[in-house]
DNA sequence: CTTGACATTCCAGTCACTGGAAGGTTTAGA
DNA sequence: TCTAAACCTTCCAGTGACTGGAATGTCAAG
């Protein structure tokens, strides 16, 4: 099979396939004579897999670790069930960091349009309050 | 003032105050004889606005416009006004897409306990539901 | 015999920094 | 006077995960 198939099976692009295996991710595949390379079924399932983690954003280090376990027949299963609570949590972190931000983000809006928007000195303009701590700009 | 005081009194390290001097989102200032810049109290304020916007993720090319309009004398208050709204509602996405991926982390762990850990093959383990299109591994 | 769709390698760019090397200047203290 | 520290300078390289593009090669159909 060729890169080109490779990657509709799998929906990751020829180019990308290259890149990981360029870094180590995936195994240098064989050749045909003409030079091209040449997948069988276990890489479709291979990719498939570093895909699904790539989708769940892990990390190429975390994925080339899973991937690397796998081929030396050591089940990854555990470690990737830890990875996933792990990432769960990062998620979650991240996900009130931006429900923050965001809260920020309308909240000086809100306060932006009370203002004139010729202000150039910014001394009672939006551009006045962004260049504040957020602590002063946003109310709890 | 040298760049240190700048950095202290704005929180961006001297590092990268260069790297902005370097890709034109600050101006270049003025050197002292021994070729250290010298900073005056309206570098602080144009580095706190710069700050500021990029600690609401805005990038640096929406930086260096709004600096470089305050710089003209044009007001960037009315483009920072719009910025503002459009940012939030980036971000408002990226929090409804975080918040389907951590379900579905979550959900994968959960499945992927009632599997053994010792699947090499990944026939019945969290690998093989991590493989797979979310489509499929996500209830609703 | 040409066209198009594949394939190859290699270099460079993205974004927003950060690290580190190799050197220069200034100030305080022994 | 020497030296140590805490600054400063420039320049190069690395991060993560690709992506774009150039230059070139191969193969099958019309």
């Amino acid at each position: 099979m060729q890169i080109k198939q490779l990657a509709v099976l799998t929906g990751v692009s020829p180019k990308t396939i290259r890149y990981y295996e360029s870094i180590g991710v995936l195994p240098e595949p064989d050749r045909d004579p003409n030079g091209y390379r040449d997948y069988e079924g276990t890489d479709v399932e291979r990719l498939k897999l570093v895909a699904g983690a790539r989708r769940l954003e892990f990390s190429l280090d975390d994925v080339t670790e899973i991937i690397a376990m796998r081929d030396r027949r050591e089940a990854p299963c555990r470690v990737m069930l830890d990875k996933l609570v792990q990432k769960a949590g990062e998620i979650a972190d991240r996900i009130v960091e931006l429900q923050r931000l965001e809260q920020e983000l309308r909240h000086l809006h809100v306060l932006g349009q009370t203002f004139p928007t010729d202000d150039v000195d910014g001394k009672a303009c939006v551009c006045h309050l962004v260049s504040e701590q957020s602590e002063v700009t946003v109310n709890r």
